[in-house]
DNA sequence: CGGGATATTGACTCTTATCAATGCCCGTGG
DNA sequence: CCACGGGCATTGATAAGAGTCAATATCCCG
C-alpha cells in the first residue's frame, strides 16, 4: 500500500551521478494528523527547492539530507535527519530547500500547508512542530558556527560527536552517508575530510573500522576539538 | 517607566571593548501579550547565552545582533534585527545564543517561557511566532549556504543586498555596525570585508561615501555575485 | 571474482588569515 | 573653531590552511 508508481526520479545532484534505486511515491490526498508512509530509494529526491510544499515529513527509517544549490552546483547540506526526526516546514507554500534519501528510506507523511492553515491542525500537533522548528533553529545556530568559525579538523570531530551523539551514543559509529555528502555538511571538500578524519586516526582519538564505521576512541578529545 | 536601574551591563566580547552607554533594564512580570518597552545602549548586552530565557523580543528601533562563542572568542553572529523583526524564542527556557544591541536599541518584550507555555498566548500570537520562526529557518539556511560555500567576494555582494532588501531598497545603503560585526556575521576577518569592499568599489559596483555609507551602483552586478 | 563507485594520499596552488603600519573620521576639550 | 585623541577602517607583506588536480587503493555489489 505505500508505493507503486515507478516514475523515475530527477535529482540534481552538483556533480553526475547514477540514480540506483528510484520511485516517487505520488502524495496522498488528504489525511490531516493521521499520516500517510512513503519509501525512496537511495539518492532520490523527497522533494525539490522551489517546489510546491503541501506535507511535513517524520523519518521512520533511513537518513534524509536537506540541501540548497547554488546555480553552479555547489551545495550545503543543512541537515541530515534521522528517525523519529521531522522536516520539511515552510512558512509559506514553496519548499525553500531540497530533501533526498541518502540511502533507502522510510517517512511519514502529514498534510501541512504552510502557517496559514494551521489552524485545521490539532493544537499538540502544532506545539510539536513548533517546538521541533525551534529547535532546529538552535542546531542551524550551532552549524553557523561551525561553518563560520571552526577549522576542517574541528569539523570534523563535531561532525563525528553530533552523529554519536544523536544515534544513541555507543563508541561505534555507522556513517550513513558518504564522503562527499559529509564534506557539503561540514562546507570542506571530500579530500579535506578524509584528511582530517586521518589526522584524528594518528592522534588516536578514532579508528577506522571501515570508510563508513567509525571507532570513537577518545571522546573527550574530540570534544575539545569540537568545542 | 522604562530604563531606570542603571546595571553595568557585562557584554563578554571576543575582543576587550568598552561599553559606552549601558543599561539593563529588569524585565517586567508579567503582561502576557502586553509587551514592555525596553531601551538598550550601544553595545550592551540584551540577553546572554545560557540565561534563563522567558521573554521574546521586537525591535521597535535600532538594531540586534545574535551570536554565538566558541570558548577561545571566535565569535558566529547568526543574525541581525532590524524594527519590526521578533527575536529570542527558544524550544526550552535556556538562551542558546546571545543578543546585543548594535547602537543605541529600543524592543518590546513580550512574556514567553518556551514552547510548554504555548496554551496560555493567544492563537494568533503562536501563529505569528510560528511563522516568524519558520521564515528564520529559511534565512539561517541560505546563511549556512554563504558560510559554506561562497568565496568571501560574493559573501559581501550578499551581505549588501540582503541589509539593502531588507532596509526598503534604496541605491544608498546605512550600515548600523562596523566590520567586525560584518565579519563575524560572513565568517570573515574585518581585513577581507575591507578588501571585498575596495574590490567592488574598483569593479564599478559600489561606492563609499563613508565607511558606513555605501551607494550600490550596480545591483544586478552585485546579485549575479551574491548568487 | 570482477568492476565501478567511493575513499585515500600526494604535490601543488590559491584564497583568506595574520601581522603590522598607516590613514581617516568624529567627538571632545582647549 | 581648531587641534587632539581614539576607535575604526584601509592597505600591504607574508603565511597558513584548505582547495584542486591527479594517481592509486579499497570496498561493496552483482
Amino acid at each position: 500500500m505505500l508505493t507503486q508508481n515507478a516514475v523515475t526520479a530527477t535529482p540534481h545532484f552538483h556533480r553526475s551521478f547514477k540514480v540506483t534505486a528510484s520511485r516517487r511515491p505520488e502524495a496522498p490526498e488528504l489525511s490531516t494528523p493521521a499520516g500517510v508512509p512513503m519509501s525512496f530509494g537511495r539518492n532520490t529526491e523527497i522533494y525539490a527547492e522551489g517546489e510546491t510544499s503541501s506535507y511535513v515529513y517524520k523519518v521512520v527509517s533511513g537518513v534524509v539530507r536537506v540541501s540548497k544549490l547554488l546555480p553552479d552546483g555547489r551545495r550545503q547540506i543543512s541537515a541530515f535527519h534521522i528517525p523519529g526526526e521531522m522536516f520539511g516546514f515552510e512558512a509559506d507554500e514553496v519548499h525553500h530547500a531540497s530533501a533526498e534519501a541518502v540511502g533507502p528510506t522510510k517517512v511519514i507523511a502529514f498534510k501541512w500547508e504552510g502557517v496559514r492553515g494551521m489552524e485545521k491542525q490539532p493544537a499538540n500537533f502544532v506545539r510539536e512542530l513548533l517546538s521541533r522548528t525551534v529547535l532546529g533553529l538552535s542546531h542551524t545556530q550551532n552549524h553557523l558556527l561551525l561553518l563560520g568559525r571552526k577549522n576542517a579538523l574541528e569539523r570534523v570531530a563535531a561532525f563525528l560527536l553530533e552523529m554519536n551523539a544523536r544515534t544513541g551514543g555507543s563508541s561505534i559509529l555507522d556513517l550513513a552517508m558518504p564522503r562527499h555528502d559529509i564534506a557539503d555538511y561540514l562546507g570542506l571538500t571530500l579530500e579535506t575530510v578524509s584528511r582530517m578524519l586521518a589526522e584524528l586516526k594518528d592522534m588516536g582519538t578514532i579508528t577506522l573500522e571501515s570508510a563508513r564505521r567509525v571507532h570513537l576512541l577518545d571522546k573527550a578529545a574530540l570534544r575539545a576539538l569540537g568545542a
